[in-house]
RNA sequence: GCGCCCGUAGCUCAAUUGGAUAGAGCAUCAGCCUUCUAAGCUGAGGGUUAGUGGUUCGAGUCCACUCGGGCGUACCA
């Protein structure tokens, strides 16, 4: 609809030219008495053209070259809109090209022949995922959902870390447990990890090598173990939610290759790092930071920075036109700097997105659960999805604009699961699913002869959201923003429970119920693909 | 103190990126099943968009300040 009217405004600049100077734009009205589309351009050009908004707009009716068969009526309202009516015909066009697509529609060839990685989960492997990892799982494939859909090549990616200090601790854990598990008296430090998980790895070393491990170095075998563990649970968590990363990125191979050491020098010769009190710090104040920060320790060791920028630099070489970071607002601080070291050695950072989301409050009633992997204080991803399902999980993260601190009530999830806001969106591909069924022993047939019989109000509310499908998607996907796809098939999903309540097809002569089983079939696909795009299923029925 | 994010109905959240009368779900109340799944539909009540000022044809959205909450502010990641 909006290509049909961008081009009569362009047309139209022949006989206006100052609509060449404003961004030409058309917004759905909220009150469907206020049209399909409402162009606001007549109040943008009321500076220069000097004269009221509402004499413009007519100068810009009249300039418009509109097919009557297409728009049925252009008023002007309110200080200066214009607002454009379509015609019923016009709008049931829509069904067709979605029954040509099918699978497909929505999908966009935009961006078709670039790259694109995102970067999400990158959980160090010291205990299993909890539900405070959820939001950044799921958030994380979906936008390489969306931006797959609108024609990139994305490749998922986790990056992690097996040394330092937080898998050192662990090591440590498990050599604790396992000489508990020969019977001795040992002191557990209340930070070390105290998870049951611990025990269990430590179990497995003790039945397998008896007392043959007690010498040896608690980062060898016990550390090893529990990483190689560990990462089984995380993906199998992971898989469970239908995620499945291409590239698992381990810090340390930055190390192996050289890269850091590469990068301290490049830095030196650029004469952007220092040595002071026997670490090297960078000239982030030069850099447009706010202070200059320690990239290697005096103790030689790199602060996390250093491979951080190497990391990126990396990712960088490997020739994406996009690079996704995705991390929890505790990691807020720290990509600026990333940013900053990047751009100082040469890269264009206006390629990596860095999308933030906010924490997810766990609450269970009306207490607020602390989580943390340390204290074994938590409530696993898996524990989640076992109890209210993938496609719960995946929605309720989804679902909510990633600035928002959500709210996560367990005891709800729970107790009404079945007022989910996915249920009803999977009802209503269900209810479709079951018509579509029922049909068959009728004899009618999904067919676009007669569409035009398509004209009660229900009906052509249907349509409208449909139409709006593609360019919800193209919002969603480059705004990097999921929870918008999920408003737009929420309100999807209620446009057809609607039609479905008052436009019954059993019962209806031949030509309109076939036509309003090709809009119930569209509408179908639509929540189909839309679904699959969030990684819900579409069931057939409930 | 400083930086980022947030504050919208009793609760959980939307709002086409500055548009017209701020919308949904839950909860409360009142209706709708001999008809394709009632996990649905219809209606009612509920708001000074935290507050104050500013920018303009027009502000929940932009700017300034105030109040309140989250996360940071390391030679931890």
């Amino acid at each position: 609809m909006k290509e049909y009217l961008y081009s009569a405004f362009k047309e139209a600049e022949n006989k206006i030219p100052q609509l060449k100077e404003i961004p030409i734009s058309f917004d759905i009205p909220k009150s469907i008495e206020h049209g399909d589309l409402s162009s606001n351009a007549a109040m943008l050009l009321t500076k220069s053209l000097k004269k009221n908004p509402k004499a413009i707009a007519q100068e810009i009716i009249d300039s418009l070259n509109l097919d009557h068969s297409v728009i049925s009526k252009a008023e002007i309202a309110g200080p200066g809109f214009i607002n454009f009516f379509f015609t019923p015909t016009y709008t049931t066009q829509i069904i067709k090209k979605i029954l040509d697509k099918k699978d497909n529609f929505g999908k966009s060839e935009k961006y078709k022949g670039k790259k694109a990685n995102v970067e999400f989960v990158s959980a160090n492997p010291t205990g299993p995922l909890t539900v405070g990892h959820g939001r950044n799982a799921v958030v994380g494939d979906t936008v390489a959902n969306l931006l797959e859909w609108i024609g990139y090549e994305v490749d998922r990616e986790y990056y992690f870390n097996n040394a330092g200090r937080q898998m050192r601790v662990l090591g440590d854990s498990v050599k604790l447990r396992y000489l508990e598990a020969l019977g001795e008296d040992v002191n557990f430090p209340e930070d070390y990890y105290q998870g049951e998980y611990i025990k269990q790895i430590a179990k497995q070393l003790y039945l397998k090598y008896g007392n043959k491990l007690r010498n040896e170095d608690p980062e060898s075998i016990f550390k090893d173990t529990a990483e190689q563990e560990i990462f089984v649970d995380i993906k199998k968590s992971l898989q469970n939610l239908g995620i499945n990363h291409k590239i698992f990125f381990n810090e340390n191979t930055l190390y192996e290759d050289g890269k850091i050491e590469k990068l301290l020098l490049v830095f030196k010769e650029k004469n952007l790092s220092y040595e002071k009190d026997g670490a090297v710090w960078l000239k982030f104040s030069e850099l447009g930071q706010t202070e200059d920060k320690v990239i290697v320790k005096n103790t030689g060791e790199p602060t996390y920075r250093l491979p951080d920028i190497a990391y990126h630099a990396v990712k960088m070489d490997r020739g994406y036109d996009l690079l996704i970071d995705l991390f929890g607002s505790d990691h807020n601080a720290t990509y600026p700097d990333v940013m900053a070291g990047l751009k100082a050695i040469g890269y264009d950072t206006s390629k990596v997105k860095v999308l933030i989301h906010q924490f997810v409050t766990i609450m269970d009633g009306g207490e607020v659960v602390k989580m943390s992997t340390r204290k074994a204080n938590y409530i696993t991803l898996d524990e989640l999805n076992d109890e209210v399902g993938k496609d719960v999980v995946r929605y309720f993260f989804n679902m909510r604009n990633v600035n928002s601190h959500m709210i996560f009530d367990l005891a709800v999830a729970k107790k009404q699961s079945d007022e989910n806001p996915v249920f009803y969106l999977q009802y209503a591909h269900a209810r479709i699913s079951s018509i579509l069924r029922r049909v068959k022993e009728e004899h009618l047939e999904v067919s676009i002869e007669h569409l035009n019989l398509l004209i009660h109000e229900d009906e052509q509310a249907l349509l409208k959201v449909l139409h709006n499908f593609k360019e919800e998607l193209f919002n969603s996907a480059e705004n990097l923003e999921p929870h918008k796809l999920c408003t737009y098939l929420y309100d999807l999903a209620g446009a057809y429970h609607k039609f479905n309540r008052s436009c019954r097809i059993l019962g209806t002569e031949k030509n309109l119920a076939e036509a309003r089983l090709a809009l119930a079939y569209a509408t179908m696909i639509v929540i189909k693909n839309g679904l699959s795009i969030l990684g819900v299923s579409a069931p057939e029925q409930m």
